[in-house]
DNA sequence: ATCACTCGTGGGAGCGCTCCCACACTACCT
DNA sequence: AGGTAGTGTGGGAGCGCTCCCACGAGTGAT
């Protein structure tokens, strides 16, 4: 032990090569038993967990990541600033999934956001130099690169949301299709007749889906496709009280409003009031996301409840095993899982 | 190069001896420019740098932590279930300038919830890993015993409000004696002289300190100390309400009442408007924290304001020095930092 | 008894870096 | 001229772990 003055080995941290003298074992065997190898006998494996309780022993991560070529952390990536992300209750749903489902792993989760230009480069830096295991993405737009870089650096990656039908990251979504059949098919059973549609931002996968949904529910009760009433949103505020007066202007005999977010549906209703609309009765009015705001609207708001506790789940199981598929040389395989979740209708008095 | 099969030199990444030999320098060269010494010279300096650009080059972060026994990482812990932490904006506020000031630094941002048991034991585990080169932490109550655990693993650390005057770890707080006696003489400069205090949990010394302020300020003015206008709460809504019935029982012709926070404002306001007290005209009040729930309130809430952004940054600053200073055997003083911001004072129609 | 396994175990080699010592080489003094 | 500081540089040793090869001891078939 010659130089490295301070860094002796009187009182520092245990290392598993003391571990090991402690026990009368060898290195090998230690690291065996921390790794919970089944090669290792009984009385072995007592005696080496003894040892380790007698010294505190706690592996040190670092060199185990530079030999084993791992980091038993992922991150969740937000691309959005902090401040929507705390807005919305959606991340922090998410969050609690993603949390409970790792809490018994050995994982450790890194959350960062990835808002501005300056925090993209960060990242990039940060993904580049394979911090993480793998990387959980959400709320993605489609022509964000930043899914093509991972699957160049070859990082496991999940995405919530995918960006297309032929999304090639493995993803996780709720049935956008269903969901939005099942919110019309209410409103059907509820008598309504000529309902329209405000949407999401088209460019998102999800949004089609959602357009899709309403399409197929309406033909199949033999309804004929009125494109008059389907106007597009943007999943804002504004953009469905400007979307909610130009419906009424197309088609002021609707009776009722399916909109493709509950804060879509909030700029509806404010424009449904005005025009001295009541709700439900001359109109019913569904949302999307059933956010607190669809909770505390007045009227309640129906709205389609997306299962994101249980995605956050989702993402992780599929995240784990890409991991686990990919550390002995991967099956380059385009089979891909893509895993999508029922919604469930939560009726309240607007329809 | 035996064995090891599948981690052969082919197509990974580089690393400083690639990157050396392309430079036509020494690894150890190579290391001194990649971490900015001054060592070395202009010419060579450019040689490397072409090189680490040419090759793509990315320090591997395990073999720099294990070898120089640092995380480049930081945690921010917060000892609450995740809900509160979205719920508050003081967690987000905080974080934005935590975040801010770290930007410019190679130091990553861990956040780590510790609400639960397990996340706790958890928790206990990963700093006692060493995991992180140092710890802030959030929203601590005085009994908790994390802090007494980072002194003994000798983890830099930081905390947000100290537990007591004679905190022993560094510490940031805004100057809640201050903000006090500004909310106080607020109130008497607007001509009130029967002024209430309800205050917060007094085993918060933060709270205890509010209480000091207004005591110095309705002295310094000259008033008689009144203990019947001192009411214990607790930070909470329903402790408002509970402390400000008893206020009116005891001293129905209060004129003003500073609480303890917005929150518990807001109880205090529910039973003056139920006794039929006007907000300001009959009873002025004022609040503590200016969190949203003041704009919102009705009339808006005077309250006093604490610069929870600028507090993360200097929580931020407080741990790199501390992180710095330890590096070389550190002087174990007990010359511990403790910043205190001022507070600004918020008027609004309350007063 | 011999061979062929299997099982549990010890320990060498190596992961990619930082730290530091040693070694030129160049100035600048006496 | 010889000494004395610097300055820039190369590379050995070591961080604490995992991976894997080798080896002894036990077990059962031949």
């Amino acid at each position: 032990m010659v130089g490295h003055g301070a860094r002796g080995r009187s009182g520092g941290r245990p290392t598993l090569e003391e571990v090991a003298a402690r026990a009368g074992v060898g290195r090998g065997t230690v690291s065996r038993v921390i790794n919970g190898s089944p090669r290792v006998s009984d009385a072995t494996r007592a005696a080496v967990e003894a040892a380790v309780a007698e010294l505190g022993y706690v592996p040190n991560t670092a060199a185990r990541a530079l030999a084993a070529n791992r980091t038993d952390a992922i991150a969740l990536v937000v691309p959005e600033p902090e401040t929507r992300f705390f807005a919305e209750p959606y991340f922090s749903d998410m969050l609690k999934g993603v949390g409970s489902e790792l809490s018994d792993t050995e994982m450790q989760l890194l959350l960062i956001f990835a808002g501005s230009d300056r925090e993209r480069r960060r990242l990039a830096q940060y993904l580049a130099a394979h911090r993480v295991d793998g990387v959980l993405l959400v709320s993605v737009h489609a022509d964000d690169p930043l899914p093509d870089m991972l699957s160049q650096l070859e990082i496991p990656a999940v995405i919530s949301g995918p960006r297309s039908a032929a999304e090639s990251l493995a993803s996780v979504d709720s049935d956008n299709y269903g969901g939005a059949r099942s919110a019309v098919e209410h409103l059907l059973s509820r008598g309504r007749r000529r309902i329209a549609h405000i949407t999401g931002r088209l460019d998102v996968y999800g949004a089609q889906r959602r357009v899709d949904g309403y399409r197929a529910a309406l033909r199949d009760a033999g309804h004929a496709e009125d494109e008059q009433l389907i106007e597009a949103g943007d999943f804002t505020e504004e953009g469905g009280r400007r979307a909610m007066a130009e419906l009424l202007r197309r088609r002021p005999d609707l009776d009722a409003v399916f909109a493709g977010s509950d804060v879509t549906a909030a700029g509806a209703r404010q424009v449904l009031r005005e025009a001295g609309r009541s709700i439900p009765d001359d109109v019913a009015l569904v949302g999307y996301d059933d956010s607190a705001i669809a909770r505390h609207m007045e009227p309640p708001l129906t709205s389609v409840r997306q299962p994101i506790e249980e995605m956050g789940r989702a993402m992780i199981d599929l995240l784990l095993a890409e991991i686990a598929d990919r550390r002995p040389a991967a099956s380059r395989g385009l089979d891909r899982h893509q895993v999508v979740l029922a919604t469930e209708l939560v009726e309240r008095a607007s329809s």
